[in-house]
DNA sequence: AAAAATATGTCAGTACTATTGACTTATTTT
DNA sequence: AAAATAAGTCAATAGTACTGACATATTTTT
C-alpha cells in the first residue's frame, strides 16, 4: 500500500479544508463586520474634535493618498454623487484642509491636494489605524498578512482590484524580514 | 537586573526584523474600504425590493445568528441606541419578519427570533455575501483564509472578538443560544 | 463656427441611519 | 419598599446619501 507524496496530501488538506460551510462563511461575514465597524471607530475621537465626519475621512484621506486628484476621479474611487461630495469637499476647502487649483491642461478640471493642515489631519486619522492594523499584522505574521490580503482583494469587485495594487504585485514578499 | 523571557526575545525579534512601512499600512487600509464597501453593496439590491435599510439587514442578520437573543444583547453587538434599533425592529415585527415572545425566566425581556419570512430573508441576503467571500476563499486556499482570519480578528476590539471565535471556543454565554 | 460632450458647481427636496435626552411601564433584585 | 434592570416611546437634531434639475466654463467633435 503506497504513501500519499506531499502533493497529494497538501491537496488532500486543501479539499477537506475547504469544504465551505454555512458556518464558516457566516464567520467571515462577522469578522468583516465587526473588523471594519471597529477599525472605522477608531478615527470617530478625533473626527469630533474637528466636527467631521466619516465622510470627511475618507475625502482627505484619497485626496492625501492621490494629490492632484480631480473631482470626477474622487467620485469614482469613492462611488457617491456629486452633489453628496459637495457638501463635504465643500467644507473642507473652507476651513482650509484641501486647496483646489485649475489644472494648465484642461482648465475645466479642479486638482485637489491637502494643505499641510490637511496632511496633518489626514497623519492624525491615519496613525490611530495604522496602530491598529500593525498590532494585527505582528502578532500574525507575514504569511498570515499575504492571506489576509489576498482574500480582502478577492472581496473587491473586478473592476477596482487594481486600485489596490499599488506599487508592488509580489504580495506577501513586501512585508519579509529586512535586509535578508 | 533581570534577563528577558523566551517570549520577550521573539517580541523584540520580531519588533527588529518586520518593518511596516506606511505604504504597507495604507494599503491595508484601502483593502478594507474596498473590500468593504462592495462586500456590503452586495445585499441593497435585495433590501431596496423590500424598502429595507442596511440596519434592517444587519438586525435580520444578527437574530438570525443568535436566536432569542434579547434587545439588550443586540443592542450590545450591534453598538448602537436602543432608539435606533427601535425603529428598525418595530418595521420589521410589524411586517412579520421578526416575532418577539417573553421569557418565562424573566418576563421584563423580549425573546427576538426570526419568523420563516425572516428566515427567508436572511438566507435571499447572506446568500449573495457568502457566494462572493466563497469566491474569495476558493481563489485564495487554506492558507490564505486562516491569515486573513487572524488578522481581520487582530483588528477587532478585545472584548469583541470571543463573538467570532465561533467553533473554536467556547463563545460567550451573553450570546449563546441557550441550552446549559 | 456651431454643436456636442465634459467637468464642475449649485439648488431643492427626500430618505435612512443614528444620536442625545427625557420619560413611562413592567418586572426583578436588593 | 426601594433600587435596578429591560423594554418601549416621544421629540429634536445631525450626518450621509440620494434623485432631479439646472447653470457655467471649457474642450472636443462635427
Amino acid at each position: 500500500m503506497r504513501t500519499m507524496t506531499d502533493t497529494e496530501k497538501t491537496a488532500a488538506a486543501i479539499n477537506q479544508s475547504v469544504e465551505l460551510s454555512e458556518e464558516q462563511l457566516r464567520q467571515a461575514i462577522e469578522l468583516l463586520f465587526f473588523a471594519y465597524r471597529d477599525f472605522t471607530g477608531e478615527a470617530d475621537a478625533i473626527l469630533d474634535e474637528y466636527e467631521f465626519g466619516r465622510a470627511h475621512h475618507r475625502v482627505v484621506y484619497f485626496i492625501g493618498r492621490n494629490p492632484e486628484v480631480t473631482v470626477t476621479q474622487l467620485l469614482a474611487i469613492l462611488k457617491i454623487t456629486k452633489q453628496s461630495l459637495a457638501r463635504v469637499l465643500g467644507q473642507l476647502i473652507d476651513e482650509g484642509f484641501v486647496e483646489q487649483r485649475t489644472d494648465a491642461a484642461d482648465r475645466r478640471r479642479r486638482l485637489l491636494a491637502l494643505t499641510p493642515k490637511g496632511m496633518e489631519l489626514d497623519k492624525q486619522l491615519t496613525k490611530r489605524q495604522s496602530l491598529r492594523i500593525a498590532g494585527a499584522y505582528l502578532a500574525a505574521g507575514p504569511q498570515a498578512i499575504s492571506g489576509f490580503r489576498q482574500i480582502l482583494r478577492g472581496l473587491i469587485n473586478a473592476e477596482d482590484r487594481e486600485r489596490v495594487d499599488g506599487f508592488f504585485t509580489d504580495i506577501g514578499s513586501d512585508i519579509s524580514p529586512k535586509g535578508t
